[in-house]
RNA sequence: GCCCGAGUGGUGGAAUUGGUAUACACGCAAGACUUAAAAUUUUGUGACCGUAAGGUCAUGUGGGUUCGAUUCCCACCUCGGGCACCA
């Protein structure tokens, strides 16, 4: 036997494979099809390290298994080269990014090849190519074309929509966007063109808008929001580490919150891990809630939105953001002009970080002005604060601080009222409350709680109930004096109502459904005051609790209200913010919130609506290396799409691609471009790949073309090509693109869906996420801890097929665990074993020896299971388990003296989708003509499974005391009468009785005992 | 603060619907081969008590349900991730 040369090895067959182009791909095929996608790299420049081909691999294991099972399997890998990235290297390193990106794509491939990937090079895609990025701008001006209707809930071409202008005007017009006034055909056929541009811009999916955004002045430009993180000194670039400030620039916005409920409501039918929808559901952040209008006396309405309409009695003040537009209006009535500009102007001059970190809360009140509440007419303060934000909901909020932890803890610092409608409830929620009002005392000394024992073996706090006409503070005062002999307590705190619901004794027919609504204070007695609580005599015991140990009991005994009440003392916080049952609130009360919800919206004539917390996309970069944005600034101030015959509109050459530093970008230096009124701005990093899927889907990009021109050979063929392919069915990647990447093409996809360009709703059916590896110092792998190790070192030493066998082994697929250069060792030795059962193999005629049946149908019967196990394990993305079973299998062949051809083969195969290179030897070795990666996945047959006798334990009270083997399906009674005469089974019956005796199948018996 | 996820040997981790906890691998120890080393290979390896047979205790902590709990329920602790004045 030759040696395992894991460099010649690898090196011819990745010769041969490629020779023969066994990965190439047809679209047009009889098999079933099957997408598996890698997230594409962009190629930085600094070489790959081990940790960045762990999704890769995985990927391959399941592709290459995937294609043995029979489908035809799509498998590419491209580039992606624009933005931020590739920019900074290339300006790092004083050379043309263009330049760049080829260098550095030549050595990742160089790297990514050597590991053996099953890829279809022949479908590579790059971003930056022309060809590729002609698409990436067409479909932007689709966007930009397009606006989106909420009547038939799709985006539709802007063309209709200004039909629709010209014979009826906006009126009857449901679209997406904050256009809010209106006008009828005649006021727009008079408009002059520049006019009617302005307002389709508020309607287009792709639009021009100002905003504050992250600048960064050594970079020279914007930066998303997911590119900023926090610095020790304030917010940073997230590469580079550069400080961050706000600057109001021009920018281009894509439309994304029109598709806000399409992507959350998407999610539902994806099968990715819970943990990233998780993420996406909270970035979209949708709430349903009402809006509903205040109006000013002696002025015009205030529109609020709030999730809880229920608590509309109990609001004490308004509350506007400093930003909001209403207050122009209202300025000459604000008798306080002065204090109240100067708070606007003092938040605009801090940033939102700021805003938000500060926790103390301010406000200035608006004198002069009075709100309406419209539910019961009560006139209330209107104030500005900066806890209110302008651009969620309506920019402004009725406060109510007793049941909303941010009102109270403004309400608290300017002393504005407290009103109670919400109260909790225990036990089921009646139609009709009965009342028996009673109150509470919680009596406190020293911070110890006072529980009383009563002859029920309940604990009880004093109190009791309301006599005819009497307050709460009354009844309280009257049964503590009552029940106790204190002479000197303090009512300190009110501390809440809660409502309990108890039910008839349905047994016995005695009592009646009733509800108790329970008020609870908080009574302070002096230390003088001795321990002497009576009543009737039905008291026989008293308690000093700590307060947390109170709780505790007060809830074994049920007395969950008490409970409750301490627990509010001990939190300091005596706002309840769940929903409950309405008190104080006129005709509603005794309602559910959830039914007051919807009635008291109506009745104040508010309505219904649902909001986000998602915004729209900021979709430009003033930089150079990405792509322009196809559209022309005329000299009349309008702006023009590009026909699609002047695509691509490719990037100028230009000798300083470095950022101007005055936040244009190097666009804006270039003549030829500015004659041309181009637009300056160049798409974001994102761009490209939220399409570059699609673009896989043709033979070489220079195939793709979406239907231009009618009858066009290649736009139908493309058209088939995504027909066919339809979406990816696995999608590998990182999680770090939950809101990025994976949002946005998600909403990319969904408008061409719209126009019925692709045939699905999601682009990505199947999403796993690969953990990081890390250094071994647990650290993240990479340059900045110096403790990167280059895959090309590892494939040297090991061999690329150790490198993959291990990265699948480590652990679990999406755990990120630290890489460790002794553990490596054990893949290879596994490899090294696998080889050396070259030499036991035997074909029927060369058999030296008479194999032992019984042996023999142990290994067949193992190996059967491996290869079940192995192909659920790479469907589940469970490779560690997979790759533990074949060495199970490995350490069993092993311990034979011969194995059959056909078994080793067998286990070859399964082998193959993690090595395939030392496994395609073997099998050529073997005397196979054919290649291994061509050749079917084994069909593990359940009858060969199973063997004929089997393990099972013998439990005495749940506790193991023996095993033994029995055969197969043996009678249960046979079984237990068997295990019964067991010598380490009998001496734990002896004298004792069988209670019972459970019998699991071929699995335990648990003799019961006492 | 709120919302997710996770805590198992010296280490990475495994365990189907509640049914032998610690598979597989690394490391470690002892033996074989060797002049020697490496490589390979054999055996052992959760903790404690015991010469042994055997027993007791162990899946973050404390309770509960069950014949039986890493798995289900309750409370708490620790770590990781996401969101963070979103009304």
């Amino acid at each position: 036997m030759k040696e395992y040369d894991h460099l010649s090895i690898e090196k011819k067959w990745q010769k041969e494979w490629e020779k023969k182009k066994v990965y190439k791909t047809l679209n047009t095929s009889k098999k079933k099809k099957y997408y598996v996608l890698d997230m594409f790299p962009y190629p930085s420049g600094v070489g790959l390290h081990v940790g960045h081909p762990k999704g890769y691999i995985g990927s391959d294991v399941f592709a290459r298994f995937k294609r043995m099972q029979g489908f035809n399997v799509l498998h590419p890998m491209g580039y992606d080269a624009f933005g931020l990235p590739a920019e900074q290297y290339a300006l790092e390193h004083h050379i043309h990014p263009r330049k760049a990106v080829l260098e550095n794509v030549k050595a990742f491939e160089a790297q990514l090849n050597k590991i053996g990937f099953s890829y279809d090079w022949e479908r590579r895609v790059n971003t930056t190519d022309p060809e590729f990025y002609r698409w990436t701008q067409w479909i932007f001006l689709k966007i930009y074309n397009s606006w989106y209707n909420q009547k038939t809930n799709k985006a539709e071409p802007i063309e209709k929509l200004i039909k629709i202008f010209e014979k009826s005007g906006n009126v009857g017009v449901n679209a997406a966007g904050t256009f809010t006034s209106e006008f009828v055909a005649k006021e727009w056929n008079e408009k002059i063109e520049k006019e009617k541009q302005d307002i389709l811009m508020n309607y287009r999916l792709a639009y021009e808008g100002y905003s504050e955004v992250n600048w960064s002045p050594v970079l020279g430009t914007v930066l998303a929001n997911d590119e900023v993180v926090d610095g020790p000194t304030g917010p940073v670039s997230e590469r580079g580490g550069y400080p961050v400030v706000k600057k109001e620039m021009r920018q281009w916005f894509l439309r994304i919150t029109a598709y806000a409920d399409r992507l959350a409501k998407g999610l539902d039918t994806l099968n990715w891990s819970d943990h990233i929808k998780e993420i996406q559901k909270n970035w979209i952040g949708k709430s349903v809630g009402a809006e509903i209008d205040f109006k000013i006396k002696d002025g015009q309405n205030i529109r609020i939105f709030t999730t809880r309409p229920d608590t509309i009695f109990g609001v004490t003040y308004l509350v506007l953001a400093p930003e909001h537009p209403a207050l122009l209006n209202l300025k000459s009535k604000i008798r306080n002009w002065d204090a109240v500009s100067s708070y606007i102007n003092k938040t605009k001059l801090i940033t939102p970080e700021e805003r938000m970190d500060s926790k103390e809360k301010t406000g200035v009140i608006l004198r002069g002005i009075v709100a309406i509440n419209p539910a019961n007419g009560e006139e209330i303060p209107v104030w500005i604060a900066d806890y209110v934000l302008v651009n969620y909901g309506t920019g402004a909020i009725m406060a109510v601080p007793a049941h909303d932890e941010r009102d109270l803890e403004f309400a608290q610092k300017y002393i504005l009222p407290f009103n109670e409608v919400i109260i909790e409830v225990f036990g089921d929620i009646l139609k009709e409350p009965i009342r028996r009002d009673v109150v509470k005392a919680i009596i406190v000394r020293n911070n110890k709680v006072l529980l009383v024992k009563e002859n029920n073996e309940q604990y009880s706090l004093p109190g009791g109930s309301y006599e005819l006409g009497e307050s709460d503070l009354s009844a309280l005062s009257r049964e503590i004096r009552e029940e106790t002999e204190y002479k000197n307590f303090k009512i300190k705190d009110y501390l809440g109502s809660v409502e309990r619901f108890y039910r008839k004794d349905m047994k016995n027919n005695t009592g009646e459904n009733r509800v108790r609504r329970i008020a609870g204070y908080l009574v302070e007695i002096t230390n003088e005051e001795k321990e002497k609580i009576q009543h009737d005599g039905w008291i026989t015991e008293t308690k000093w609790f700590d307060m947390k140990e109170a709780i505790e009991v007060l809830k074994k005994t049920d007395y969950n209200a008490e409970a409750l009440f301490i627990k509010k003392i001990l939190e300091n916080n005596h706002c309840f913010v769940s929903e409950g049952i309405l008190v104080n609130s006129g005709k509603f009360n005794g309602f559910s919130s959830e039914e007051a919800k919807i009635k008291i919206t109506k009745e104040v004539g508010g309505k219904i609506v649902t909001k986000y917390k998602i915004r729209d996309a900021i979709f430009a970069r003033q930089r150079y290396w990405g792509e322009p944005i196809p559209l022309v600034h005329t000299k009349d101030g309008i702006i023009k799409p590009l026909g699609d015959k002047s695509l691509p509109l490719k990037l100028p050459d230009v000798k300083s691609y470095e950022p101007t530093g005055t936040g244009d970008s190097p666009l804006a230096g270039v003549k030829e471009w500015m004659k041309k009124g181009l637009e300056t701005n160049t798409m974001p990093g994102w761009a490209g790949s939220s399409w570059y899927y699609l673009a896989y889907m043709t033979q070489g990009i220079s195939n793709f073309q979406f239907p231009i021109f009618k009858n066009n050979t290649k736009a139908k063929r493309t058209k088939e090509a995504i027909q066919y392919w339809k979406n990816v069915d696995m999608y590998v990647g990182g999680q770090e693109h939950a809101t990025g990447h994976l949002l946005y093409s998600r909403f990319w996809h969904k408008v061409l869906k719209d126009y019925n360009l692709v045939p699905t709703e999601e682009p990505f059916q199947t999403l796993r996420n690969q953990g990081m590896i890390l250094g071994e110092d647990n650290r993240k792998m990479g340059k900045r801890w110096g403790n990167g190790v280059n895959p090309d070192d590892v494939v040297k030493y090991y061999g690329a097929d150790t490198l993959r066998v291990y990265e699948m082994f480590m652990g679990p697929f999406e755990s990120s665990l630290p890489w460790s250069t002794d553990n490596i060792i054990g893949s290879r030795r596994f490899l090294d074993k696998v080889w050396r059962l070259q030499e036991k193999v035997v074909t029927k005629k060369m058999s030296r020896t008479v194999l032992d049946i019984s042996t023999n149908t142990k290994l067949e019967a193992l190996l059967h299971k491996t290869i079940k196990k192995v192909g659920d394990d790479i469907n589940n993305f469970a490779f560690n388990t997979a790759v533990s079973s074949m060495m199970i299998l490995a350490n069993e062949m092993e311990k034979q003296e011969e194995i059959k051809q056909a078994h080793f083969e067998m286990f070859l195969k399964v082998l193959n989708p993690f090595a395939p290179h030392m496994t395609e030897e073997i099998w050529k070795f073997l005397g196979n003509k054919t290649l291994l990666v061509n050749e079917k996945w084994p069909k593990a047959d359940p009858k060969k499974m199973l063997e004929l006798e089997v393990k099972i334990v013998i439990q005495v009270n749940g506790k193991v005391r023996a095993d033994c083997m029995i055969i197969l399906n043996t009678l249960e009674n046979d079984v237990i009468e068997m295990v019964k005469t067991l010598p380490d089974v009998e001496k734990w019956l002896l004298g004792k009785e069988i209670k019972k005796v459970i019998y699991i199948p071929n699995r335990l018996v648990n003799l019961v005992i006492f």
